[in-house]
DNA sequence: CACCCGTGGAC
DNA sequence: TGTCCAAGGGT
């Protein structure tokens, strides 16, 4: 392991940190419980996205009671179109953890925040540190890419196991009475400054520790293995609409992908066909790309009579007629627009 | 440890 | 257009 002046870089880190921290929400005030829903929403999720949702999360659901005491689904409603929805179901059961473990007060100990759902150890320690300032590491990726750069390490931090030698690096730089700044200036300079492409190494303010910048190797930095590409499946998808003018839409699985979501009702094809069945019903094709799968929807819009509703819902207990107008009340998985206007564009015809 | 789990922006 | 990616956690 190469050595640094461990004071030096913590003053330059902080000295930027304190002159160009970005003015976020969840920045405003202390509230553990703010910087806490900002991490999870944080969770591989770009800070502009979460802006927005974090604001209208917190307008919703000012304190740990209110989220606690919030249904399931009005929760993920508010969590649509932010993905990884077990993050908000995860979030969700973890207050109702501290309404009843903690009597709805925050637990201000690493070991008692980590044990709390859908909190992680890189969650852990960015809200030990930057809510109750412990010299705890907040190890994401741009820490690893920092510190794979600051120290030239050629681990591959696609792997799992990675995190833990840079949770140890940090242990041993960290401005232990600084931590929560020292932790998010660490972030910080891995999104503004020490970026994945092309680093701005002339702005850094701390390019003089950098052993990647001595060897001109930054651009190597860090070592990251590819992913594999997402598997294709193919769906026909029923846009079903009854006598009264209403839609059917089914609730997903309490599991897996899009867990409780609504969407309508979908059935997997052995594989693509090349010729589309049912040609008078067909509206369009619709992609939706995860980021391990693709869906390759075939739509189909069909008016049925009364005689034919409950055929439809006889198939799970899952399933119901709504009017058009209280789809608004469901969360759909971000696909569901495209298909909902198809289908509308296509009965005008 | 490998794989599952969303989405939209940047190049 | 395809590829990579962004303040990860659960299983």
């Amino acid at each position: 392991m190469k050595s640094i002046d461990t004071r030096g870089f913590q003053q330059d880190l902080l000295g930027w940190y304190h002159n160009n921290k970005r003015d976020l929400p969840w920045r405003k005030d202390g509230d553990p419980y703010k910087i806490w829903v900002s991490e999870i929403m944080l969770q591989q999720t770009r800070v502009d996205t979460v802006i927005p949702y974090f604001n209208h999360f917190m307008r919703l659901f000012p304190t740990i009671k209110d989220l606690a005491e919030a249904d399931e689904e009005t929760v993920l409603k508010a969590w649509e179109g932010l993905g990884y929805y077990s993050r908000a179901r995860n979030l969700h059961t973890a207050v109702n953890e501290v309404q009843e473990q903690y009597g709805g007060v925050m637990p201000a100990d690493p070991v008692s925040i980590r044990k709390l759902k859908g909190i992680g150890p890189y969650t852990a320690g960015a809200i030990s540190s930057i809510a109750f300032h412990y010299p705890e590491p907040a190890v994401d990726g741009n820490v690893m890419r920092v510190l794979a750069r600051i120290f030239t390490i050629y681990d591959d931090i696609a792997k799992n196991g990675a995190r833990k030698r840079f949770e140890a690096i940090v242990r041993e730089i960290i401005a232990e009475n600084e931590a929560a700044d020292f932790n998010q200036a660490l972030m910080e300079l891995g999104a503004m400054i020490c970026t994945p492409r092309d680093p701005d190494c002339h702005s850094c303010p701390v390019a003089d520790h950098c052993y990647a910048r001595e060897e001109g190797v930054q651009a190597y930095l860090p070592v990251k293995a590819k992913k594999k590409p997402p598997k294709n499946v193919y769906l026909d998808t029923y846009v079903v609409v009854n006598a009264g003018g209403e839609l059917l839409i089914e609730q997903r699985s309490d599991t897996g992908l899009l867990a409780k979501l609504w969407q309508f009702p979908m059935t997997e094809k052995e594989q693509e066909q090349e010729k589309l069945q049912d040609e008078g019903n067909y509206v369009q094709h619709v992609k939706h790309v995860f980021s391990h799968l693709v869906w390759e929807m075939d739509v189909y819009l069909l008016q049925i009579g009364e005689e034919e509703e409950q055929t439809w819902l006889d198939a799970n207990d899952r399933r119901k007629f709504v009017h058009p107008d209280d789809l608004t009340l469901y969360p759909f998985p971000v696909s569901h627009q495209k298909i909902i206007d198809g289908a509308i564009a296509a009965n005008m015809n």
